[in-house]
DNA sequence: TACACTATGTTTAGTCG
DNA sequence: CCGACTAAACATAGTGT
């Protein structure tokens, strides 16, 4: 039974160290008592253990020790209040300044599409009549923009269109011009495959032409 | 040196119970901190002297303590602070809201100015400038319908001047219809006092008339 | 008032059943 | 794991300075 002083330090084996918490921590809540009771005072002691567990103890009424440590804390809990208040008052001024912003973009609305004249003097109505004659100007060359680029297209579709058929009535033409022995052996290749050995034909642009105008690349 | 164990009460003499409280106190947070270290747990001792004098020891940040205590007794707190916090979040919700609207309209009026038409189809600027068209017909009807109002204003005014001049005309021509002596006379009449004693007049009506042109219901 | 001292009571680490 | 035990360490009431 060797007992000597121990050194203030965490006790590393588990057992040693749930007994002694147990034994001091009620050593402490005694002292605790004794305090509050021989010297009048009040007397708090909270403690965790490792687990989280909560071990209190309170000379008088807890809630009231607890409401008067905050009054000791609320300095910076107040603080904290504080600064939300005004970031809730910030929120709010800046609410203000976007109801304004659209109250005046409603009212500069109403008044482009020619509603809430009645204040307007005859200057105003000038200048907004200006304004609105500017903007039927901006909206219909934007509109006439839009229509010439579609007319192009058009002209563009229609020109291809054109192309093609002009391909077709040439051919057509060519083919009329042929002798009759021709046609008919030209007839037999298209109904059967498009496989042609004319290699006796003296007319071979003809046949290119057919060929380039179905190649993407071609152009008029 | 009479030392015995001692009673645990309060201590009546005042110097004894300051002392001893000062004593034990001084332990307490002592054994306290023993105890947070040994046990590697969390400790906080709170003492309110008589005074009111608040003495205090924690293991760690006092602050956490606190939180942690509250989470076991704070239940109001809790629910007060999320309160805030969603009424700081509704008041976000509204400006986004807002923000939102801003730009609507911002847009809406741009486009009415004629402005940011890129993205517009042909059906749209239609649509655009078919409201303008009305707008600019209500201003223009708005601003027509002052001008009319002031011609009418001006026309009265004019037909009063009118009316004004015409009792002067009429005066005049109704004095150089007068025979020469009279003339005189009444010229004399007018560089002097305006009293005259023409009792012996037999173009009565003249006289009447010019004093039924100074008063205000004469009409023509 | 404050500190130092010390006899005595109290607490508790380690041990045992 | 718990409680009991015990001696060493510790805390402190009363006292003196």
């Amino acid at each position: 039974m060797v007992k000597g002083k121990i050194e203030i330090k965490r006790i590393e084996n588990l057992t040693s160290r749930q007994v002694t918490f147990s034994k001091r921590r009620k050593g402490l809540f005694k002292k605790a008592h004794e305090l509050s009771v021989l010297c009048d005072a009040q007397v708090a002691a909270i403690v965790f253990s490792q687990k989280g567990r909560l071990y209190d103890f309170a000379s008088s009424d807890m809630q009231k020790m607890m409401e008067r440590c905050e009054i000791h804390r609320n300095e910076y809990f107040g603080e904290e209040n504080l600064r939300k208040q005004q970031y809730v008052q910030e929120l709010k001024n800046e609410m203000v300044i976007m109801a304004d912003k659209i109250e005046l973009l409603r009212l500069h609305s109403r008044r482009l599409m020619g509603q809430d004249l009645d204040s307007c003097s005859v200057e105003e109505l000038n200048e907004i009549i200006s304004k609105i004659e500017k903007s039927l100007t901006n909206v219909r060359s934007r509109k006439a923009k839009l229509n010439e680029d579609k007319i192009e297209k058009l002209k563009e579709e229609i020109a291809k269109e054109k192309e093609v058929f002009n391909e077709g009535s040439r051919l057509r033409q060519m083919f009329e011009a042929q002798p009759l022995w021709m046609q008919s052996r030209s007839l037999k290749s298209e109904k059967s495959a498009p496989s042609c050995d004319c290699g006796n034909m003296n007319i071979s642009d003809v046949e290119t032409e057919l060929f380039i105008g179905l190649r993407p690349e071609s152009q008029m």
